[in-house]
DNA sequence: TTCATAGTTTGATCGTAGCCGAACTATTGT
DNA sequence: ACAATAGTTCGGCTACGATCAAACTATGAA
Protein backbone atom coordinates (compact mmCIF):
# COMPACT_ATOMS: atom_id res chain seq x y z
CA UNK A 1 0.00 0.00 0.00
CA UNK A 2 1.64 3.22 -1.03
CA UNK A 3 0.55 6.94 -0.51
CA UNK A 4 1.54 10.11 -1.98
CA UNK A 5 0.85 11.91 -5.15
CA UNK A 6 0.40 9.61 -8.27
CA UNK A 7 3.25 10.78 -10.16
CA UNK A 8 3.17 7.73 -12.71
CA UNK A 9 -0.47 8.59 -13.66
CA UNK A 10 0.94 12.24 -14.97
CA UNK A 11 3.98 11.08 -16.52
CA UNK A 12 2.24 8.00 -18.45
CA UNK A 13 0.14 10.23 -19.66
CA UNK A 14 3.02 12.61 -21.15
CA UNK A 15 4.92 9.56 -21.83
CA UNK A 16 2.58 8.93 -24.83
CA UNK A 17 4.67 10.31 -28.09
CA UNK A 18 0.93 11.79 -29.35
CA UNK A 19 0.36 13.51 -25.79
CA UNK A 20 3.76 14.38 -25.76
CA UNK A 21 3.80 15.90 -28.93
CA UNK A 22 0.44 17.67 -28.34
CA UNK A 23 1.34 19.52 -24.90
CA UNK A 24 4.92 20.13 -26.64
CA UNK A 25 2.81 22.23 -28.75
CA UNK A 26 0.38 24.08 -26.34
CA UNK A 27 3.67 25.30 -24.46
CA UNK A 28 3.96 28.45 -26.11
CA UNK A 29 0.98 29.40 -24.54
CA UNK A 30 -1.23 29.79 -27.39
CA UNK A 31 -4.24 27.82 -27.31
CA UNK A 32 -5.04 25.57 -30.38
CA UNK A 33 -7.97 23.40 -31.14
CA UNK A 34 -8.31 19.90 -31.33
CA UNK A 35 -7.78 19.42 -35.00
CA UNK A 36 -4.63 21.16 -34.57
CA UNK A 37 -2.91 19.57 -31.98
CA UNK A 38 -4.43 15.41 -34.03
CA UNK A 39 -2.11 17.03 -36.88
CA UNK A 40 0.67 18.18 -34.39
CA UNK A 41 0.19 14.53 -32.93
CA UNK A 42 0.36 12.82 -36.56
CA UNK A 43 -2.72 11.00 -35.03
CA UNK A 44 -6.69 10.66 -36.76
CA UNK A 45 -8.97 13.43 -35.08
CA UNK A 46 -11.12 10.17 -33.18
CA UNK A 47 -7.37 9.29 -31.53
CA UNK A 48 -6.89 12.86 -30.49
CA UNK A 49 -9.93 13.03 -28.96
CA UNK A 50 -9.54 10.16 -26.92
CA UNK A 51 -6.18 11.37 -25.80
CA UNK A 52 -7.35 14.84 -24.83
CA UNK A 53 -10.28 13.67 -23.00
CA UNK A 54 -7.20 12.21 -21.02
CA UNK A 55 -5.71 15.00 -20.20
CA UNK A 56 -8.33 17.32 -19.14
CA UNK A 57 -9.89 14.75 -17.38
CA UNK A 58 -6.05 14.69 -14.94
CA UNK A 59 -6.01 18.43 -15.54
CA UNK A 60 -3.10 18.85 -17.08
CA UNK A 61 -4.78 20.71 -19.95
CA UNK A 62 -8.17 22.70 -19.54
CA UNK A 63 -10.14 23.25 -22.98
CA UNK A 64 -12.60 26.19 -23.98
CA UNK A 65 -15.63 25.78 -26.12
CA UNK A 66 -16.30 28.47 -28.66
CA UNK A 67 -18.53 27.87 -31.65
CA UNK A 68 -17.99 24.41 -33.19
CA UNK A 69 -14.34 24.36 -32.23
CA UNK A 70 -12.77 23.07 -29.10
CA UNK A 71 -9.59 25.06 -27.85
CA UNK A 72 -6.86 23.51 -25.36
CA UNK A 73 -4.27 24.66 -23.24
CA UNK A 74 -2.12 24.11 -20.44
CA UNK A 75 -3.87 24.09 -17.63
CA UNK A 76 -1.66 25.95 -14.98
CA UNK A 77 2.26 27.08 -14.35
CA UNK A 78 3.06 23.88 -12.41
CA UNK A 79 2.27 21.38 -16.02
CA UNK A 80 4.25 23.66 -17.49
CA UNK A 81 7.13 23.63 -15.07
CA UNK A 82 6.93 19.98 -15.32
CA UNK A 83 6.82 19.93 -18.66
CA UNK A 84 10.51 22.21 -18.42
CA UNK A 85 11.70 19.88 -16.02
CA UNK A 86 11.18 16.67 -18.44
CA UNK A 87 13.01 18.81 -21.21
CA UNK A 88 15.72 19.22 -19.26
CA UNK A 89 16.38 15.76 -18.20
CA UNK A 90 15.45 14.75 -21.59
CA UNK A 91 18.17 17.28 -23.35
CA UNK A 92 20.62 16.39 -20.42
CA UNK A 93 20.56 12.41 -21.17
CA UNK A 94 20.88 13.77 -25.28
CA UNK A 95 17.18 12.30 -26.18
CA UNK A 96 16.03 13.79 -28.93
CA UNK A 97 12.96 13.23 -31.02
CA UNK A 98 15.32 13.35 -34.46
CA UNK A 99 18.23 13.48 -35.60
CA UNK A 100 20.19 16.63 -35.94
CA UNK A 101 21.21 17.25 -39.66
CA UNK A 102 21.55 20.75 -41.83
CA UNK A 103 18.02 21.15 -42.12
CA UNK A 104 17.62 21.18 -38.30
CA UNK A 105 20.85 23.60 -38.11
CA UNK A 106 18.55 26.01 -40.01
CA UNK A 107 15.25 25.83 -38.22
CA UNK A 108 17.76 26.44 -35.27
CA UNK A 109 18.72 29.20 -36.60
CA UNK A 110 15.37 30.56 -37.00
CA UNK A 111 11.74 29.35 -37.79
CA UNK A 112 8.14 30.34 -37.02
CA UNK A 113 6.38 29.19 -33.90
CA UNK A 114 3.17 29.54 -35.22
CA UNK A 115 3.15 33.04 -36.13
CA UNK A 116 5.67 34.60 -34.44
CA UNK A 117 9.59 34.08 -35.14
CA UNK A 118 11.75 31.51 -33.06
CA UNK A 119 15.00 30.58 -33.12
CA UNK A 120 18.48 31.85 -32.24
CA UNK A 121 17.67 34.86 -34.57
CA UNK A 122 14.45 35.41 -32.37
CA UNK A 123 16.16 34.55 -29.12
CA UNK A 124 18.87 37.26 -29.18
CA UNK A 125 16.21 39.96 -30.11
CA UNK A 126 14.19 39.18 -26.85
CA UNK A 127 17.64 39.07 -24.84
CA UNK A 128 18.77 42.35 -26.45
CA UNK A 129 15.07 44.67 -25.94
CA UNK A 130 15.14 42.49 -22.20
CA UNK A 131 18.55 44.39 -21.50
CA UNK A 132 17.31 47.50 -23.00
CA UNK A 133 14.28 47.27 -21.01
CA UNK A 134 12.17 47.51 -23.77
CA UNK A 135 10.28 44.50 -22.51
CA UNK A 136 10.35 43.14 -18.92
CA UNK A 137 8.80 40.63 -16.97
CA UNK A 138 6.13 41.35 -14.35
CA UNK A 139 4.33 38.87 -11.93
CA UNK A 140 5.36 36.22 -14.58
CA UNK A 141 3.77 38.02 -17.44
CA UNK A 142 5.60 39.83 -19.75
CA UNK A 143 5.22 43.72 -20.45
CA UNK A 144 6.15 46.31 -22.73
CA UNK A 145 7.28 49.24 -21.14
CA UNK A 146 7.06 52.66 -21.93
CA UNK A 147 10.21 53.03 -22.93
CA UNK A 148 9.23 49.89 -25.17
CA UNK A 149 6.23 51.56 -26.55
CA UNK A 150 8.20 54.59 -28.09
CA UNK A 151 10.76 53.02 -29.17
CA UNK A 152 8.55 50.54 -31.30
CA UNK A 153 6.13 53.57 -31.73
CA UNK A 154 8.73 55.01 -33.79
CA UNK A 155 9.82 52.09 -35.31
CA UNK A 156 6.11 51.81 -37.22
CA UNK A 157 4.21 49.01 -34.78
CA UNK A 158 0.75 50.67 -35.01
CA UNK A 159 -0.37 49.46 -31.57
CA UNK A 160 -3.94 49.67 -32.14
CA UNK A 161 -4.32 47.31 -34.65
CA UNK A 162 -2.42 45.09 -32.06
CA UNK A 163 -4.26 45.61 -28.65
CA UNK A 164 -8.04 45.36 -29.38
CA UNK A 165 -8.30 41.93 -29.37
CA UNK A 166 -8.00 39.64 -26.55
CA UNK A 167 -5.06 38.12 -27.25
CA UNK A 168 -2.00 39.34 -25.24
CA UNK A 169 0.04 41.64 -26.82
CA UNK A 170 3.78 40.39 -25.83
CA UNK A 171 3.76 37.01 -24.11
CA UNK A 172 7.16 34.97 -23.20
CA UNK A 173 7.35 31.57 -25.55
CA UNK A 174 10.20 29.19 -24.46
CA UNK A 175 12.22 28.53 -27.20
CA UNK A 176 13.10 24.44 -27.56
CA UNK A 177 16.04 25.06 -29.71
CA UNK A 178 17.66 27.65 -27.58
CA UNK A 179 16.35 26.92 -23.96
CA UNK A 180 15.63 30.58 -23.68
CA UNK A 181 12.40 32.91 -24.15
CA UNK A 182 11.47 34.52 -27.45
CA UNK A 183 8.45 37.04 -28.28
CA UNK A 184 4.92 35.53 -29.11
CA UNK A 185 1.48 37.30 -28.68
CA UNK A 186 0.07 40.24 -30.97
CA UNK A 187 3.45 41.76 -31.13
CA UNK A 188 5.43 38.85 -31.99
CA UNK A 189 3.04 38.29 -34.97
CA UNK A 190 3.46 41.29 -35.76
CA UNK A 191 7.11 41.48 -35.79
CA UNK A 192 7.28 38.30 -37.75
CA UNK A 193 4.66 39.69 -40.50
CA UNK A 194 7.10 42.87 -40.90
CA UNK A 195 10.00 40.71 -41.46
CA UNK A 196 8.43 39.23 -44.32
CA UNK A 197 6.55 41.79 -45.64
CA UNK A 198 9.72 43.95 -46.37
CA UNK A 199 11.68 41.23 -47.76
CA UNK A 200 13.51 40.71 -45.15
CA UNK A 201 12.66 36.68 -45.05
CA UNK A 202 10.60 33.92 -46.66
CA UNK A 203 8.83 31.67 -44.61
CA UNK A 204 9.51 28.26 -46.56
CA UNK A 205 5.74 26.60 -47.81
CA UNK A 206 5.27 23.61 -45.72
CA UNK A 207 7.63 23.74 -43.15
CA UNK A 208 8.61 25.93 -40.13
CA UNK A 209 11.69 27.00 -41.20
CA UNK A 210 12.18 31.30 -41.89
CA UNK A 211 14.74 31.85 -44.53
CA UNK A 212 16.86 35.07 -43.97
CA UNK A 213 18.51 36.63 -46.68
CA UNK A 214 21.61 37.44 -45.65
CA UNK A 215 20.83 41.27 -46.17
CA UNK A 216 17.36 40.77 -44.73
CA UNK A 217 19.35 39.57 -41.43
CA UNK A 218 21.53 42.55 -41.05
CA UNK A 219 18.55 44.64 -41.55
CA UNK A 220 16.66 42.75 -39.04
CA UNK A 221 19.20 43.07 -36.67
CA UNK A 222 19.82 46.58 -37.39
CA UNK A 223 16.31 47.56 -36.51
CA UNK A 224 15.86 46.06 -33.50
CA UNK A 225 19.35 46.75 -32.16
CA UNK A 226 19.41 50.33 -31.77
CA UNK A 227 19.52 51.34 -28.49
CA UNK A 228 16.06 53.09 -27.53
CA UNK A 229 16.48 56.87 -27.29
CA UNK A 230 19.88 57.41 -27.72
CA UNK A 231 21.16 60.54 -24.71
CA UNK A 232 21.51 63.48 -26.63
CA UNK A 233 24.55 65.24 -26.08
CA UNK B 1 9.39 15.19 -38.48
CA UNK B 2 9.64 16.96 -34.80
CA UNK B 3 12.77 18.26 -33.09
CA UNK B 4 13.81 19.10 -29.91
CA UNK B 5 14.29 16.79 -26.23
CA UNK B 6 12.33 13.54 -26.45
CA UNK B 7 10.14 14.21 -23.43
CA UNK B 8 8.16 11.42 -24.27
CA UNK B 9 10.87 8.71 -23.42
CA UNK B 10 11.76 9.78 -19.96
CA UNK B 11 7.56 10.56 -18.96
CA UNK B 12 7.34 7.13 -20.32
CA UNK B 13 9.63 5.79 -17.92
CA UNK B 14 8.63 7.49 -15.39
CA UNK B 15 4.87 6.90 -15.62
CA UNK B 16 4.97 2.99 -15.45
CA UNK B 17 3.87 2.84 -11.71
CA UNK B 18 6.61 0.07 -10.85
CA UNK B 19 9.12 2.43 -12.05
CA UNK B 20 7.62 5.22 -10.29
CA UNK B 21 7.54 4.12 -7.23
CA UNK B 22 11.55 2.67 -7.43
CA UNK B 23 12.19 6.45 -7.98
CA UNK B 24 10.04 7.70 -5.59
CA UNK B 25 11.96 5.34 -2.93
CA UNK B 26 15.13 7.01 -4.37
CA UNK B 27 13.94 10.68 -4.03
CA UNK B 28 15.61 10.57 -0.24
CA UNK B 29 18.85 10.78 -1.60
CA UNK B 30 19.86 7.25 -0.10
CA UNK B 31 21.10 4.61 -2.67
CA UNK B 32 19.11 1.36 -2.49
CA UNK B 33 19.77 -2.50 -3.88
CA UNK B 34 18.00 -4.09 -6.77
CA UNK B 35 16.52 -6.45 -4.26
CA UNK B 36 15.50 -3.36 -1.84
CA UNK B 37 13.56 -1.65 -5.11
CA UNK B 38 12.43 -4.81 -6.66
CA UNK B 39 10.64 -5.02 -2.80
CA UNK B 40 9.78 -1.32 -3.20
CA UNK B 41 7.85 -1.75 -6.46
CA UNK B 42 5.76 -4.83 -5.66
CA UNK B 43 7.38 -6.83 -8.84
CA UNK B 44 9.81 -9.66 -8.56
CA UNK B 45 13.39 -9.62 -9.08
CA UNK B 46 13.63 -10.14 -12.80
CA UNK B 47 11.14 -7.03 -13.19
CA UNK B 48 13.24 -4.87 -11.53
CA UNK B 49 16.14 -5.86 -13.14
CA UNK B 50 14.68 -4.75 -16.66
CA UNK B 51 12.93 -1.65 -14.74
CA UNK B 52 16.48 -0.71 -13.52
CA UNK B 53 18.30 -1.25 -17.05
CA UNK B 54 15.88 1.38 -18.79
CA UNK B 55 15.85 4.02 -16.06
CA UNK B 56 20.08 3.94 -15.83
CA UNK B 57 20.51 3.45 -19.83
CA UNK B 58 17.62 6.34 -19.99
CA UNK B 59 20.02 8.34 -17.66
CA UNK B 60 17.66 8.65 -15.09
CA UNK B 61 19.20 6.85 -12.35
CA UNK B 62 23.11 5.99 -11.75
CA UNK B 63 24.14 2.31 -10.78
CA UNK B 64 26.90 1.47 -8.32
CA UNK B 65 28.40 -2.01 -7.93
CA UNK B 66 29.54 -2.95 -4.57
CA UNK B 67 30.12 -6.59 -3.99
CA UNK B 68 27.80 -8.56 -5.13
CA UNK B 69 25.10 -5.96 -4.49
CA UNK B 70 24.28 -2.99 -7.41
CA UNK B 71 23.26 0.00 -5.81
CA UNK B 72 21.04 2.70 -7.26
CA UNK B 73 21.09 6.40 -7.23
CA UNK B 74 18.89 9.24 -8.59
CA UNK B 75 21.09 10.15 -11.33
CA UNK B 76 21.10 13.89 -10.74
CA UNK B 77 19.32 17.20 -9.34
CA UNK B 78 17.66 17.31 -12.67
CA UNK B 79 15.92 14.32 -12.36
CA UNK B 80 14.98 15.42 -8.49
CA UNK B 81 13.51 18.46 -9.99
CA UNK B 82 11.63 16.70 -12.82
CA UNK B 83 10.10 14.09 -10.12
CA UNK B 84 9.03 17.15 -7.86
CA UNK B 85 7.65 18.68 -10.53
CA UNK B 86 5.16 15.88 -11.20
CA UNK B 87 4.60 15.45 -7.87
CA UNK B 88 3.30 18.99 -7.56
CA UNK B 89 1.24 18.66 -10.82
CA UNK B 90 -0.35 14.88 -9.10
CA UNK B 91 -0.96 16.72 -6.15
CA UNK B 92 -2.92 19.71 -7.40
CA UNK B 93 -4.87 17.86 -9.33
CA UNK B 94 -5.39 15.82 -6.68
CA UNK B 95 -4.34 12.41 -8.06
CA UNK B 96 -3.21 10.01 -4.97
CA UNK B 97 -2.08 6.85 -5.41
CA UNK B 98 -4.39 5.38 -2.15
CA UNK B 99 -6.93 6.75 -0.38
CA UNK B 100 -6.81 8.86 2.65
CA UNK B 101 -8.46 7.46 5.98
CA UNK B 102 -7.28 7.33 9.81
CA UNK B 103 -4.12 4.96 9.17
CA UNK B 104 -3.31 6.89 6.56
CA UNK B 105 -3.38 9.99 9.07
CA UNK B 106 -1.25 8.18 11.42
CA UNK B 107 1.54 7.85 8.72
CA UNK B 108 1.61 11.74 7.77
CA UNK B 109 1.92 12.17 11.61
CA UNK B 110 5.14 9.97 12.12
CA UNK B 111 6.53 7.58 10.17
CA UNK B 112 10.01 6.01 9.64
CA UNK B 113 11.67 6.93 6.12
CA UNK B 114 14.14 3.89 5.68
CA UNK B 115 15.99 4.90 8.49
CA UNK B 116 14.97 8.46 10.06
CA UNK B 117 11.69 10.27 10.85
CA UNK B 118 9.68 11.11 8.53
CA UNK B 119 5.72 13.01 8.77
CA UNK B 120 4.49 16.00 10.24
CA UNK B 121 6.71 15.61 13.88
CA UNK B 122 9.81 15.44 11.81
CA UNK B 123 8.99 18.63 9.46
CA UNK B 124 8.54 20.76 12.88
CA UNK B 125 11.55 19.68 14.15
CA UNK B 126 13.22 20.10 10.93
CA UNK B 127 11.82 23.51 10.59
CA UNK B 128 12.50 24.63 14.06
CA UNK B 129 16.73 23.54 13.62
CA UNK B 130 16.34 25.84 11.05
CA UNK B 131 15.37 28.98 12.28
CA UNK B 132 17.13 28.04 15.17
CA UNK B 133 20.45 28.25 13.29
CA UNK B 134 21.10 24.38 14.03
CA UNK B 135 20.87 23.46 10.89
CA UNK B 136 21.43 25.81 7.17
CA UNK B 137 22.09 25.12 3.86
CA UNK B 138 25.32 25.46 1.73
CA UNK B 139 25.59 25.14 -1.72
CA UNK B 140 22.73 22.63 -1.72
CA UNK B 141 23.90 20.69 1.01
CA UNK B 142 22.89 20.43 4.55
CA UNK B 143 24.97 21.43 7.36
CA UNK B 144 25.31 21.29 10.85
CA UNK B 145 26.33 24.69 11.77
CA UNK B 146 28.84 25.34 14.90
CA UNK B 147 25.88 26.22 17.00
CA UNK B 148 24.23 22.99 16.24
CA UNK B 149 26.99 20.88 17.21
CA UNK B 150 27.09 22.39 20.22
CA UNK B 151 23.59 21.92 20.88
CA UNK B 152 23.36 18.28 20.03
CA UNK B 153 26.51 17.55 21.48
CA UNK B 154 25.11 18.71 25.17
CA UNK B 155 22.46 16.62 24.51
CA UNK B 156 24.32 13.32 24.63
CA UNK B 157 24.26 12.65 20.32
CA UNK B 158 27.75 11.24 19.50
CA UNK B 159 29.47 12.85 16.28
CA UNK B 160 32.66 10.72 16.45
CA UNK B 161 30.62 7.28 15.59
CA UNK B 162 28.47 9.12 13.22
CA UNK B 163 31.35 10.90 11.21
CA UNK B 164 33.31 8.14 10.78
CA UNK B 165 31.24 6.64 7.65
CA UNK B 166 31.01 7.54 4.51
CA UNK B 167 27.32 8.65 4.81
CA UNK B 168 26.62 12.16 5.01
CA UNK B 169 26.16 13.36 8.53
CA UNK B 170 22.94 15.04 7.63
CA UNK B 171 20.87 15.42 4.65
CA UNK B 172 17.57 17.16 3.53
CA UNK B 173 15.24 14.50 3.25
CA UNK B 174 11.67 16.27 1.10
CA UNK B 175 8.45 14.93 2.88
CA UNK B 176 5.90 13.80 0.87
CA UNK B 177 2.91 14.63 3.30
CA UNK B 178 4.23 17.64 3.87
CA UNK B 179 5.96 18.57 1.18
CA UNK B 180 8.78 20.06 3.39
CA UNK B 181 12.15 18.71 4.03
CA UNK B 182 13.04 16.75 6.95
CA UNK B 183 16.33 15.67 8.36
CA UNK B 184 18.02 12.51 6.93
CA UNK B 185 21.66 11.37 7.38
CA UNK B 186 23.45 9.42 9.73
CA UNK B 187 22.14 11.98 12.44
CA UNK B 188 18.46 11.71 11.22
CA UNK B 189 19.23 7.79 11.82
CA UNK B 190 20.59 7.86 15.04
CA UNK B 191 17.49 10.84 16.53
CA UNK B 192 15.14 7.73 15.35
CA UNK B 193 17.05 5.39 16.96
CA UNK B 194 17.39 7.31 20.13
CA UNK B 195 13.99 8.17 19.91
CA UNK B 196 12.41 4.33 20.35
CA UNK B 197 15.75 3.55 22.59
CA UNK B 198 14.24 6.02 25.26
CA UNK B 199 10.58 5.06 24.53
CA UNK B 200 9.47 7.92 23.73
CA UNK B 201 7.89 5.98 20.16
CA UNK B 202 7.68 2.72 19.02
CA UNK B 203 7.92 1.10 15.31
CA UNK B 204 4.61 -0.59 14.09
CA UNK B 205 6.19 -3.71 13.05
CA UNK B 206 5.99 -4.26 8.92
CA UNK B 207 4.39 -0.90 8.72
CA UNK B 208 6.51 2.47 8.37
CA UNK B 209 4.29 4.11 11.37
CA UNK B 210 6.06 5.14 14.22
CA UNK B 211 3.34 5.46 17.20
CA UNK B 212 4.01 8.53 19.52
CA UNK B 213 2.92 7.91 23.32
CA UNK B 214 1.50 11.27 23.92
CA UNK B 215 4.16 11.64 26.86
CA UNK B 216 6.81 10.54 23.98
CA UNK B 217 5.68 13.23 22.06
CA UNK B 218 5.89 15.83 24.57
CA UNK B 219 9.70 15.10 25.44
CA UNK B 220 10.85 14.51 22.01
CA UNK B 221 9.53 18.24 21.52
CA UNK B 222 11.29 19.25 24.43
CA UNK B 223 14.06 17.49 23.95
CA UNK B 224 14.79 19.15 20.34
CA UNK B 225 13.19 22.93 21.01
CA UNK B 226 14.75 23.88 23.53
CA UNK B 227 16.88 27.18 22.37
CA UNK B 228 20.07 26.60 21.91
CA UNK B 229 22.90 28.61 24.35
CA UNK B 230 19.92 30.75 26.00
CA UNK B 231 21.83 34.13 26.95
CA UNK B 232 22.65 33.93 30.06
CA UNK B 233 21.40 37.43 31.67
C1' DT C 1 35.38 -26.97 -2.62
C1' DT C 2 30.67 -26.27 -1.57
C1' DC C 3 26.74 -23.72 -0.27
C1' DA C 4 24.05 -19.47 -0.20
C1' DT C 5 22.72 -15.14 -1.82
C1' DA C 6 22.33 -11.13 -5.37
C1' DG C 7 21.38 -10.33 -9.66
C1' DT C 8 20.60 -11.42 -14.69
C1' DT C 9 18.98 -13.75 -18.99
C1' DT C 10 15.59 -16.24 -21.45
C1' DG C 11 11.18 -17.44 -23.09
C1' DA C 12 6.39 -17.51 -22.97
C1' DT C 13 1.99 -15.42 -21.45
C1' DC C 14 -1.26 -11.95 -21.14
C1' DG C 15 -3.58 -7.20 -20.73
C1' DT C 16 -3.85 -2.98 -21.90
C1' DA C 17 -3.77 0.93 -24.56
C1' DG C 18 -3.11 3.09 -28.99
C1' DC C 19 -4.95 3.30 -33.41
C1' DC C 20 -8.21 3.88 -37.26
C1' DG C 21 -12.66 3.59 -40.19
C1' DA C 22 -17.26 4.40 -40.06
C1' DA C 23 -21.12 6.31 -38.28
C1' DC C 24 -22.84 9.85 -35.36
C1' DT C 25 -23.83 14.80 -33.16
C1' DA C 26 -23.29 19.79 -33.06
C1' DT C 27 -22.50 24.17 -34.97
C1' DT C 28 -21.89 27.46 -38.76
C1' DG C 29 -22.74 29.27 -43.23
C1' DT C 30 -25.49 29.74 -47.58
C1' DA D 1 -33.50 23.51 -45.45
C1' DC D 2 -29.12 21.96 -46.87
C1' DA D 3 -24.29 21.38 -47.08
C1' DA D 4 -19.89 21.76 -44.82
C1' DT D 5 -16.91 21.48 -41.07
C1' DA D 6 -15.42 20.27 -36.07
C1' DG D 7 -15.57 17.01 -33.00
C1' DT D 8 -17.16 12.56 -30.74
C1' DT D 9 -18.55 7.62 -30.06
C1' DC D 10 -18.19 2.88 -31.20
C1' DG D 11 -16.07 -1.49 -32.45
C1' DG D 12 -12.47 -4.19 -33.61
C1' DC D 13 -7.69 -4.84 -34.66
C1' DT D 14 -2.96 -4.89 -33.31
C1' DA D 15 1.27 -4.47 -30.96
C1' DC D 16 3.98 -3.40 -27.35
C1' DG D 17 5.52 -4.04 -22.85
C1' DA D 18 4.96 -5.70 -18.09
C1' DT D 19 5.10 -9.87 -15.77
C1' DC D 20 6.92 -14.20 -13.88
C1' DA D 21 9.12 -19.02 -13.62
C1' DA D 22 13.12 -21.31 -14.48
C1' DA D 23 17.71 -21.56 -15.46
C1' DC D 24 21.98 -19.16 -15.30
C1' DT D 25 26.25 -16.17 -13.65
C1' DA D 26 28.86 -13.83 -10.07
C1' DT D 27 30.29 -12.87 -5.57
C1' DG D 28 30.94 -13.93 -0.69
C1' DA D 29 30.86 -17.22 3.30
C1' DA D 30 31.74 -21.82 5.53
Amino acid sequence: MKYGPDIALVASLIGEPARANMVLALMSGQALSAADLAREAGVTPPTATGHLAKLVSAGLLVARKQGRHRYFEIAGPDVGQAVEALIAVAARAGHLRARSGPKDEAMRHARSCYDHLAGRVAVEMFGHWMASGILCWRGGALHLTRKGRDFLGARGIAFDALENGKRPLCRGCMDWSEKRHHLAGSLGAQILEMTVAKGWAARERNMRTVSFSRRGEENFVRWYSQAPQPAAP
